[in-house]
RNA sequence: UCCACAGUAGCUCAGUGGUAGAGCAAUCGGCUGUUAACCGAUGGGUCGUAGGUUCGAAUCCUACCUGUGGAGCCA
């Protein structure tokens, strides 16, 4: 009977057959281990040559790293074995036997690795982290359905910037100039006038030369958008999603998270609400830490890092100065130099991982804001029309998939958390 | 773009002016419970590239290339 590592404790005692690849393997004269990987898991295989025979004992003895086989043994209970079962081999079929496999069992360098991350993703550490992506991805859908949310894809080819600020990717488009999506959020403000709460999972393009552990040049966001909701309820939103990915992934990845060695302790901390303070009060806070910073500047890495660290939980930044701040975000309601705004910077140093506002929805105030900023009239017409026709309050926000990987992983660089990063000096594999 | 560090065997590294090294991987042999298994043997090199100093350069100098860490910017 054909099953996967994941299923095997239901056949315990029978004889099954595993498609896997050879991970590594152990022999003496007589034994050998073969530890084998199907995607679903990892298990080791054990081949006895009293039991095989010298034949099929020599051919597993001769396999090569990575070979793929069906693999027909006994279910065995076994309190040696890390999960619990081991599989007493008595066949195995090669499907293709693999040349030099370039990653040995030994450490090696992150160059190498990523020249190889096509193959990279085969070892344990990297199939945990995909798995966890996949679990917030699904924890992401799951959230946003329960809460009346529609999906909505933004496009990806783009006239011009959401924001303005960032370098974009220009393409052509026929006879057209075009440009690689920074952020779908104007589009998803359209879709929200349309279905009232809406969200998108798609990539983003940021042609800057960053190069950080949390930067990537290609990654994935997740723009939630929501009419008749204004900064404070989008806030509630937020601690609540970030809360609900944060405990699927403790609920359904501990294995994941065990072979990681992530410390599960901090994470179970994190339950809404979160704390909040406030751009002014930051400051002041950093100024008592001994930083040198003014009001008015924005924080960098490390100013992050030392207000992050003083709470055990995300915390919400809340209200910067409008200077620093995108053109559509709402001015604070009684002070003309802040808006309505909310980084959410991660614990343990991952830093932001959110960024949200509540938008301008007065015609003549974000008029104003264009000619402020020198955004040509009739590129942003459509977006302009959206407080011609029914405006209503509304907040949104942004949170970056690949810096919620890493932290809720533990991992130390964001181009471990996306199968196949695009970096400043890498579009290679 | 700026600052710092690095480039020697397939991989990870040692070698700081005098014959190019180790561990892992590969190949061959041994071993009945291994967990990056272990033990013995064998093969494996344009020392990033170009130029310079020197009797002699992996080693010192100059330029360039590539990578890593960080800054700025951002999610």
């Amino acid at each position: 009977m054909k099953t996967t590592i994941k299923q095997i404790g239901q056949h315990e005692n029978e004889s099954v057959t595993l498609g896997a690849w050879l991970a590594n393997k152990r022999s003496s004269g007589k034994i050998a281990f073969l530890q084998l990987r199907d995607g679903t898991g990892f298990i080791q295989g054990v081949l006895v040559k009293a039991e095989v025979g010298e034949e099929k004992f020599k051919q597993a003895k001769e396999l090569s790293q990575e070979s793929s086989l069906y693999v027909t043994g006994t279910v065995k209970k076994d309190d040696r074995a890390p999960s619990g079962y081991e599989l007493a081999v008595t066949d195995i079929d090669i499907i293709h036997e693999a040349s030099e496999y370039p990653i040995t069992p030994k450490e090696h360098g992150t160059e190498f690795l990523m020249d190889h991350r096509h193959l990279w993703l085969r070892s344990k550490k990297q199939h945990a982290i995909m798995r966890i992506r996949n679990e917030i991805i699904r924890a992401t859908y799951e959230y946003f359905n329960h809460e009346g949310f529609v999906k909505v894809d933004p496009p990806i080819l783009t006239a011009s910037s959401a924001e303005g600020t960032t370098e974009l990717f220009h393409t052509k488009y026929f006879d057209e100039d075009a440009y690689l999506s920074q952020s779908g959020q104007l589009y998803m403000e359209a879709a929200a006038m349309a279905l009232g709460k809406v969200f998108s999972f798609g990539p983003t393009f940021r042609a800057e030369k960053s190069k950080t552990r949390r930067h990537l040049i290609e990654f994935w966001m997740i723009e939630p958008e929501m009419a008749f909701m204004d900064h404070e309820e989008s806030l509630e939103v937020q601690e609540n999603y970030v809360t609900s990915i944060v405990q699927s992934v403790l609920t359904n990845c501990k294995e994941e998270l065990a072979v990681l060695e992530r410390d599960t302790a901090v994470l179970e901390k994190i339950q809404a609400p979160f704390p909040r303070i406030s751009y002014d009060d930051a400051i002041t806070f950093l100024q008592n830490e001994g930083y040198e910073i003014t009001w008015g500047e924005d924080f960098g890495a490390p100013h992050e890092t030392a207000i992050a660290e003083a709470y055990d939980k995300p915390v919400f930044i809340t209200n910067y100065p409008k200077d620093i701040k995108a053109f559509y975000m709402k001015p604070h309601p009684e002070r003309d130099d802040v808006v309505l705004c909310a980084d959410l910077i991660a614990p343990e140093g991952y830093g932001e991982i959110i960024g949200g506002s509540q938008r301008i929805d007065d015609e003549a105030l974000l008029q104003q804001r264009y000619d402020e900023h020198s955004l040509s009239a009739d590129a942003y017409q459509w977006y302009m029309d959206l407080r011609k026709y029914g405006s209503v309050p509304h907040s949104g926000f942004g949170l970056g998939l690949e810096r919620t990987v890493a932290w809720i992983s533990g991992t130390e660089h964001v181009r471990e958390t996306i199968p196949f990063p695009r970096l400043l000096n890498r579009l290679y594999p």
